[in-house]
DNA sequence: GTCTATATCACGATAGAC
DNA sequence: GTCTATCGTGATATAGAC
């Protein structure tokens, strides 16, 4: 937060490097050796940024948090209205923020009883409240806003898991037009 | 598959034990030592049954598919209706087939590219194939078959996360009421 | 079929030079 | 602020006794 200027700082580097880790290869893959490598720095250095990995996810949750107002924002003015802003951001479009998600998912599932897997839990828990509070305003109707809720964490689950189909965001539309939620 | 009696085999004593531990503590924590541990047996015991962590992944992914096609059959005749029948069963309700599923979850995002994720990846797509013919036979509908899959993966993925909400399964059976669904 | 070693290796973290 | 070198631990897997 020093320099307004385009040039990533090895802080930014090494956490780009850790979600990309984690998003394409798992939290096995995303050692602190390969962290270090692929943002092209040694293990020193990358330790003398974050000294532990706890400090490594904490830095990442902190990064995603102030993505996450942003993501609400941009939520709340859409062109194409919230709803489906939501869905389109629902689905990996590649984004810096898609990946942070991707990881901080990562890091909730596969350390439940771990206190950075509590963290990262929070933090994606304040996301959803914020997205569904948009949602709820919006549509007037909880169980609706619920129900959308849920299908964007479909579409998510589907993404990080592998396992989505092409053409679910267009069935989804559909559907909900019929709802008028749309 | 020797014997019809009740008794458990130690191959299905630790195969319980390696869901159990994938469940409640992530890959990490479902080590050898911890599965034999949690088995009651050793790690040499564990090692005579499954010669290697791949092959332990192998008899689990094996056991799913025979629960899932079960779990299709009884869909396909359950008295509330396949829909309700399948978002039922898309909230964690502690079942054998429940935790396994999400044990298989976790090995197909902790393990995006190896081998053991794939093969886990595959048979959920082959159980979610399973899931859609019947709901897409069942509702005549393509698109509000997909939404309702979708529904109940993002169901699961709140489980898995740890994000669940309370009132998500009456909200979503609301919503469905209205596009005649259930 | 089940056990006790033990080999091998990779991970997270520390120490200290530059 | 970044580096190399190293320690301690815990993971998978092997060997061979019972």
């Amino acid at each position: 937060m020093t320099a307004a200027g385009t040039q990533t700082s090895t802080r930014d580097r090494l956490l780009d490097a850790f979600e990309t880790l984690l998003k394409d290869g798992g939290s096995r893959a995303a050692t602190l050796d390969a962290v270090a490598s692929a943002a092209e720095v040694s293990k020193g250095g990358l330790l003398y940024h974050f000294p532990s990995k706890d400090d490594l996810v904490a830095g990442m949750l902190a990064r995603i948090h102030e993505m996450g107002d942003a993501d609400v924002a941009r939520m709340r003015t859409a062109e194409c209205g919230p709803v489906d802003f939501y869905l389109q951001t629902s689905v990996d479009t590649g984004s810096p923020f898609d990946r942070a998600l991707i990881a901080a998912a990562r890091i909730a599932q596969e350390s439940p009883g771990s206190p950075e897997g509590q963290r990262a839990r929070d933090t994606m828990a304040r996301l959803r409240q914020g997205w569904f509070e948009v949602l709820a305003e919006h549509l007037g109707d909880d169980s609706l806003a619920r129900t959308v809720q849920l299908i964007g964490d479909g579409l998510y689950f589907d993404d990080i898991t592998g396992l989505a189909h092409g053409g679910s965001l267009d069935h989804v539309r559909d559907t909900l037009r019929r709802l008028g939620a749309l």
